[in-house]
DNA sequence: GGCACATTATTTTTT
DNA sequence: ATAATGTGCC
């Protein structure tokens, strides 16, 4: 494998880059890339990889370590490197979340914990409600001793864990608590490693122990630097206490150099614990340059010009950014819908999305309804309005029995019944069988230069197909159909080597959880659907008009969005000049391509509260209309 | 069952 | 802030 000389090294399927994106793509050191909306985030740290795989700067066996928060982003990334790299260049690639991360090495070298915070092996993962928590403080405040109770007592619950136990690093050699909060920390630890009967660890604490395990083993630090000379980070604005922590021990002070992007300005998790001053600590440990996007790419001339002036409330000193995507509609390209009623503003959105639909030959998953909070209530006045219509509205965050929609999507179990069930209803299924054949061959433990048996298992699918596919042809969806094809499928997939074949439904109820979701969803698919391919479209929403929160929205873009409920009741929680606020509101502004609506209906709420927001929209020049 | 009053959830991810 | 849910009591 032969490298490419840096300087005659040219961008990987895409024509140009803006002068900043060059500047940061070669920095030679760390670097901070504040990377707006529509910047091309995924598509900068996508050819800085192919860059520095390509150049050699990063050598064979030297991998590159790519770091997200959620597992949609990770994989995107993945994605679109393999996209723009050669597949032994991409393979080098590693993209994984930060929890993913933690909890490999917590696995992989679980022996190397120092054995006073060795958890069981196997443990369980914990998720805590406030109220465990709350138990968790009455108890440890009772049995701290005297002096501490009024300290312990202080100690904001909420944030107690993201903030304390995510900053805290845990000593290699056991030592006495010497504050209160010391104490409250200890009994946390004391909590989480129990074993009764097993471990039940929060991701905060696998954090932690990685960070641990990593720092009490010199060899593990300096394999994991040698391995990753280069790193990067993504959505940096969202960094928590443990997260960050975490890389300043492993990496900091090291030669591995770091290219961490983000917007201070989407930054909208500081209550769930993400840290304020993530870019500025960075700067400073890291010794890292900072460099600006300034391209938006998402959305057209005139919404860049509204978001940069909710940006610069944010920010005075935020750069302007310059649009580089081209209008397709001239008029009403950003408003404000006013209208006293709940009934008149629901209707008037399904009519205006209805027609502008046909008018401009758009899909369904052109648009989208975004809110504050509460999306099931929305989904509930709105859907029935829209099926007048014949639209559909999709929630992705329903509750689907204790799991939701779209987390159902993204299951791997899911996956492949939703292709076994393509495979069954139509002829030609390309992807439906590539999936279905790796699956298969993970579930039957085929090995991969087992030819034979790769041969096997092509054969029995294609069985299975025929005998699903006769299914379909004479069963119509319904609740009972739908059963049957489910029982078909359980039966042929052998649901206890499935669990075997996947880790993440080794612990837990989560394969339970999957298909009791699947099933439900499954049969409410089959409402209204006259054959398979229908129902099964229905089940993945290729045909719903999305319907979700700002923040489930982060990251992704629309042609046109329709923001419902800018009024105080939904933003109850926002008090003037707050700017996690503001960054929530420029985040829902900041989704839309062509074309921002903000509907306010005056039986949902007042507009005090929220009154800078459409001040905001004025100044930008948004107009007011009647509805 | 119904009343008065208290408590709780709301914006989230992660194997 | 506010609506939904829980609790004690008749």
């Amino acid at each position: 494998m032969s490298y490419i000389r840096s300087e005659d090294w040219r961008l990987r399927g895409i024509e140009s880059f803006e002068d900043a994106a060059w500047r940061a793509l070669c920095a030679p050191g760390s670097a901070c890339v504040v990377a707006g909306p529509g910047s091309g985030k995924t598509e900068f740290l996508a050819q800085r990889a192919a860059y520095l795989l390509e150049t050699g700067q990063c050598p064979a066996p030297q991998r590159l370590l790519a770091i997200s928060f959620k597992r949609d982003a990770a994989k995107n990334l993945a994605l679109r490197v393999r996209e723009r790299c050669p597949p032994e260049i991409a393979n080098r690639f590693d993209s994984y979340t930060f929890d993913a991360l933690a909890k490999q090495l917590v696995d992989r070298f679980h022996p190397a914990i120092p054995a006073q915070w060795r958890p069981s092996s196997p443990y369980r993962i914990a998720y805590l409600k406030p109220r465990d928590v709350e138990a968790f403080f009455s108890q440890a405040q009772k049995d701290a001793p005297l002096p501490w109770q009024r300290e312990i007592a202080g100690i904001k619950q909420n944030t107690f864990e993201a903030e304390r136990v995510g900053a805290y690093r845990l000593p290699v050699a056991q030592i006495a608590a010497a504050s209160g909060s010391d104490y409250a920390i200890h009994r946390w630890w004391a909590l989480q490693l129990a074993t009764q009967p097993s471990s039940s660890l929060t991701f905060i604490s696998i954090n932690r122990l990685a960070e641990l395990l990593i720092r009490a083993s010199p060899y593990i630090r300096r394999a994991l630097r040698a391995t990753y000379p280069f790193v990067f980070v993504d959505e940096f604005q969202d960094t928590t206490f443990a997260q960050y922590d975490f890389l300043l021990s492993v990496f900091g002070g090291g030669s591995s150099r770091l290219t961490v992007v983000g917007d201070n300005k989407q930054r909208i998790m500081v209550w769930a614990g993400a840290r304020v001053d993530a870019f500025e600590r960075f700067t400073t440990d890291f010794s890292a340059s900072s460099f600006a996007l300034l391209c938006n790419f998402r959305s057209t001339t005139d919404l860049v010009r509204i978001q940069n002036v909710v940006a610069r409330a944010l920010d005075s000193t935020a750069p302007v950014a310059v649009a580089r995507a081209s209008a397709q509609i001239s008029e009403g390209v950003a408003q404000v819908w006013r209208s006293s009623s709940k009934a008149q503003e629901v209707n008037h959105i399904a009519r205006w999305i209805a027609t502008d639909m046909q008018s401009r030959q758009r899909q369904p998953r052109d648009y989208a309804i975004l809110v504050r909070q509460r999306a099931d209530d929305y989904e509930a006045e709105l859907s029935a309005p829209f099926a007048r219509l014949g639209l559909r509205l999709r929630n992705e965050a329903r509750n689907l029995g204790d799991t939701t929609l779209q987390d159902l999507l993204a299951d791997d179990l899911a996956r492949i019944f939703i292709s076994l069930l393509r495979l069954g209803s139509i002829r030609r299924a390309p992807v439906a069988w590539k999936t279905c054949t790796s699956a298969l061959l993970q579930i039957r433990g085929v090995m991969p230069d087992d030819i034979i048996g790769q041969e096997r298992i092509e054969d029995e699918l294609s069985k299975f197909k025929d005998l699903l596919r006769a299914d379909m042809k004479t069963l119509t969806p319904h609740g009972e159909s739908a059963e049957i094809l489910l029982m078909r499928i359980k039966k042929f997939l052998d649901l206890n080597a499935v669990v075997r074949a996947y880790p993440e439904y080794n612990t837990g109820e989560l394969a339970t959880i999957m298909l009791e979701a699947f099933r439900l969803h499954f049969i409410q698919s089959t409402e209204g659907a006259t054959d398979w391919t229908e129902c099964l479209d229905a089940f993945e929403g290729a045909s719903h008009i999305p319907l979700l929160t700002v923040h489930k929205s982060k990251g992704l873009e629309y042609d046109t969005t329709i923001f419902v409920g800018l009024d105080d009741r939904a933003w109850w929680a926002h008090t003037p000049g707050n700017s996690e606020g503001l960054a929530t509101f420029f985040v829902a502004l900041s989704r839309a391509k062509q074309r921002a609506i903000f509907a306010f209906c005056q039986e949902r709420g007042g507009r005090s509260n929220v009154a800078e927001l459409f001040k905001l929209l004025a100044d930008a020049g948004v107009p007011e209309i009647a509805i």
